[in-house]
RNA sequence: GGCGGCGUAGCCAAGCGGCUAAGGCGGAGGUCUGCAAAAUCUCUAUUCGUCGGUUCGAUUCCGAUCGCCGCCUCCA
């Protein structure tokens, strides 16, 4: 099978075939950078990490490219995002933009999202975006009015081809009040004049002003991947107008079709209501990381297709991590009994067995990122090689090795579920062991009372024991 | 008013024309075990918001209806 996309712009699952054999340019609206990243960025940005993941392991050289938005961007009242945060920390709003860019990727980090190739600020790149906004002028498709410009809609027919709207059936003004200098209420602003007191400004054919906010990706984008994208993701609440404006003002600009497949992730919902700044009832991902391990949301937000909405609440990232720790088990079982032993030679039986799961898996995989589903082979997978070992008297270490391999290739690799080496920083190794060894003898002595005693206790440090026919198994607790 | 999405077991969540409606959590019982944990096995939706229609056949398609949610100039 081969992978299909849903196609935003089509509304259909659609056969991905980049337009490059090999490469893959893929563009994701990044944050924009005055507060804490909160889990909306998470599940946004993990869906986006899945598939940036699942297309290098089929085999692509992804060209990752992530904005940073630290200039433009207005709130509803007019104002810069970034200014009106200056203003409450009381910095420079690049020290700002400085400060929760590092928040960012510090939380990201932490969810083990991969970082993506090219992070561009749109402040770094006004000058392209002026040199864009004139060839629009300079094609008839914007208009100056009093130091700003407007990308006029009526000269796009298509506006509204990704989000199936009309502009005439829209509500003017039903959030912002309508701008009374634009043409019609649809047109968007490309250079907005900036007012004397405005802290981020810059020299302009039409005066001293600031990007809009759309421009930044369109620029940046094409700047680092060329006219024609493969991927374009983002948010549903960004369909419109944000990417509607992408495309409109891309290709008027360069007459090329500007993406070819558009994925859009739906939203964090809290109580059922959707997470936002605005409302204030948003949960930022160091907040949720003092209560849950960051691959226990992780884990959580994978067991929900990226199109579906998911409501977050600390019950049921619990259930979750729940099932994840199963998952977890397996693979530090394998990993201590595989040791250093090499998958070479694993016997047929266990090869194709690997085989098998590996393609069951990349069918979920190719279905959409269907990540429900992929967890689920992974759940069987788990169960099949617990019951191998536990049946087999003495577990062939090839095949141990090699299930190990395949188990990091879907559940590590490529949903970025487990942790990267096995073997962290133990400097309480050699003591536990004692304790551990401590306890054989006492339990050889039936003991029961003192061994008991060190297993709670040693639980109370974060460390799990495990007693078995075969000896004792320890761990550190996530 | 316009555009779009969603309603599947106690909870989370796949499936979207036809095998017994995945998987996880929780719950019940069994195996293993000094106990605990882990692991494992069995059971846990005659039914997919409601009502119609199309079809040999619908959770899946169409229509209506109820409920919830998002977007409509700059929220991931």
């Amino acid at each position: 099978m081969s992978l299909y996309i849903y196609n935003s712009l089509k509304r259909i699952k659609q056969l991905f075939e980049p337009l490059e054999a090999d490469t893959v340019r893929m563009y994701v609206c990044g944050p924009t950078v005055y507060d804490y990243p909160h889990i909306g960025h998470a599940k946004s940005y993990i869906t986006f990490d899945i598939v940036v993941r699942y297309l290098r392991h089929l085999g692509y050289r992804v060209k990752y490219v992530q904005n940073i938005t630290d200039v433009g961007h207005l709130l509803d009242s007019g104002e810069d995002r970034i200014m009106r945060g200056a203003r409450r920390e009381k910095v420079d709003p690049m020290e700002l933009v400085e400060r929760y860019t590092r928040a960012y990727f510090e939380a990201m980090d932490a969810l083990n999202i991969l970082r993506p190739d090219i992070s561009p600020h749109a402040a770094a790149h006004v000058p392209e975006q002026i040199e864009m906004v004139e060839k629009l002028i300079a094609g008839g498709y914007a208009y100056e009015v009093n130091g700003s410009v407007y990308f006029d809609v009526s000269r796009w027919p298509k506006y509204g081809i990704l989000s199936g709207r009309d502009v005439n059936d829209q509500q003017a003004g039903a959030r912002v009040d309508v701008n009374p200098e634009k043409k019609h209420p649809a047109d968007f602003a490309l250079w907005k004049k900036a007012d004397p007191e405005h802290l981020m400004q810059w020299n302009s054919p039409w005066g001293r002003g600031y990007p809009g906010w759309h421009i930044e990706c369109s620029v940046m984008s094409m700047k680092y991947l060329g006219q024609t994208l493969d991927i374009h993701g983002g948010g549903m609440e960004n369909q419109f107008p944000h990417h509607e404006c992408e495309i409109a003002q891309s290709e008027a600009a360069t007459g090329v079709p500007f993406v070819r497949y558009w994925m859009h992730h739906n939203m964090v919902l809290v109580d059922s209501v959707k997470m936002s700044k605005s409302l204030g009832n948003f949960t930022t991902v160091a907040e949720a990381l003092k209560k849950h391990p960051a691959m226990h949301i992780r884990f959580f937000v994978l067991q929900t297709h990226y199109r579906s909405p998911v409501d977050f609440s600390d019950s049921v990232i619990q259930s979750a991590g729940q099932g994840y720790q199963r998952l977890l088990n397996t693979y530090m079982l394998l990993g201590r009994l595989a040791g250093s032993e090499i998958a070479e030679g694993a016997p047929e039986d266990v090869r194709e067995m690997c085989r098998s799961v590996i393609s069951a898996f990349q069918d979920q995989m190719d279905d959409d990122f269907n990540t429900p589903n992929a967890i689920a082979v992974i759940f069987d997978f788990s169960r099949q090689i617990n019951k191998y070992i536990t049946e087999s008297e003495k577990p062939e270490p090839s095949s141990l090795a090699l299930l190990c391999e395949t188990y990091k290739k879907m559940a590590g690799d490529v949903l970025g579920l487990l942790p990267g080496r096995l073997e962290e920083e133990r400097p309480a190794k050699p003591f536990i062991e004692l304790l551990i060894e401590i306890r054989r003898v006492l339990r050889s002595e039936k003991n029961w009372a003192l061994s008991d005693r060190i297993r709670d206790q040693l639980a109370e440090l974060g460390v799990s024991v495990k007693d078995s026919k075969n000896g004792s198994e320890w761990d550190y607790q996530m």
